[in-house]
DNA sequence: CGGTCACTTGATCGTCTTCAATACCAGTGG
DNA sequence: CCACTGGTATTGAAGACGATCAAGTGACCG
């Protein structure tokens, strides 16, 4: 009932000065990679911060002068069109590191959807962080190399999937989502809008309404709520999705 | 894979200990970040090799067991649907590195347009030489965080821009490529195939060539040869490439 | 020459978009 | 309790953009 009254309350010993030994996310993020006894470098270089949902902590074309670490929430990473087409080129929960970019300004407007925590870091201090700790470096280039690798798969999707093996595709990444092992969750809640899906995937929110009524009507999901998925026959749904037909 | 991959040595009949020395792209590779002084460690660690026009060298789903860094020659990059659509991620040249994906198996193929010469790296040989030289690993990170960039970039035109602004956008990059300052080269050759222009752009050969000839009545570029573009009115191109009217 | 290959051009088709109406749901205040 | 409101989702009808199908051109080459 009260999870806050019963659960314990850990107090570290150093008490404010060293805030990362704390934190509960370092595990999922590339934080991991500096060395426990270091921990105070990591806090003396991170400035912690927040957005509400809605507003946006990376704002693209704006001089790119510091990286984040997601501690909290969710956000949507998109670029615009002057005449206002967006496109979504990525959602971000805990433990994404963002603007990874070299250049001087960044490539993609962050904005969150819940509500948004994380961890700053000035060009200078991460420079500092990475010079110190290889293995952080290790860790950025191997996360890099990961999204390079789901950006292409984007690619494939946008240039040459048709509008219902899109959808397909995006549910089943979803119900891949935050499960390590093999087996797929059949029941997930799509944390987004039909427009963010539609801005995603490239398509028109009716476009995607029209899709999903479509996989309803055929058994393949169900959709108990608007935000929430039951995926009736994954393995059709995977065919679908790949194009294995 | 019909590539042939042969030890530098076998290559260098003068017997000099270290190829990379001699190496005219190091400079514009992440080789660079290696000191001269060590040059014999990169030389051990690397295994050239080449590739005919047609054939590939990397083949998407294999097992990922190298990495190649491109010493000559221009290839194409690709995934392919299980029906034949195909979807080219990129085009590399020169100095370009390839393999990044920290997964088990190639992402993509890459295909020689050109004759392709290459150094290969067996994955423990690079890990030991980025464990030994951070600089490297450095510039490999600056190099992956550019293409995320760029793939972000290709992200918004595969999923929002019309086939006017694609082809626009491709014919505009195509000018700035390879020329580090500012100003774009007017007159330039397309190394690729309306096929293959078509499969980056996510359209079809009808639809680049019907664009191309309305960009060309339109007086906005030239066309001397089927591979030969001659940009007339850069600005107005620019402002179709950004969809900024 | 006949053959192939790449490109161009034309006619038709279909998928997805656009425009528009309606349904739904939560929050608010009468 | 129920109308009002604004945001979100669904559904329908019409339209457009790019795909598909098909024919024709030109270059290169054995």
């Amino acid at each position: 009932m009260n999870a806050i009254a019963t659960r314990p309350l850990v107090l570290d010993p150093d008490g404010a000065a060293d805030p990362c030994a704390r934190c509960g996310v370092r595990a999922s993020s590339v934080c991991d990679a500096i060395p426990t006894s270091d921990l105070a470098r990591l806090s003396a270089a991170a400035v912690t911060g927040h957005a509400a949902p809605g507003s946006s902590f990376i704002d693209e074309g704006e001089p790119a002068t510091a990286f984040f670490n997601i501690t909290g929430g969710t956000a949507k990473l998109y670029k615009l069109l002057p005449d206002g087409r967006r496109q979504i080129v990525g959602f971000v929960g805990v433990g994404h590191f963002l603007g990874l970019a070299v250049s001087d300004t960044y490539a993609f407007t962050a904005e969150a959807m819940e509500p948004v925590k994380y961890c700053r870091f000035s060009r200078a201090s991460l420079r500092r962080l990475l010079d110190d700790f290889p293995a952080m470096e290790k860790k950025l280039l191997a996360v890099a190399s990961n999204e390079l690798v789901a950006a292409q798969e984007q690619m494939l999707l946008l240039g040459r999937k048709t509008a219902r093996e899109r959808v397909a595709s995006f549910l089943m990444a979803q119900a891949r989502l935050g499960v390590a092992c093999m087996a797929p969750r059949s029941h997930f809640t799509l944390p987004m809008t039909r427009g963010d899906i539609a801005d995603y995937l490239g398509l028109t929110i009716e476009t995607i309404s029209r899709t999903l009524t479509k996989l309803r009507t055929e058994g393949l999901i169900e959709i108990p709520g608007a935000t929430d998925i039951v995926v009736k026959n994954r393995l059709a749904m995977e065919r679908i999705a790949d194009a294995s037909e």
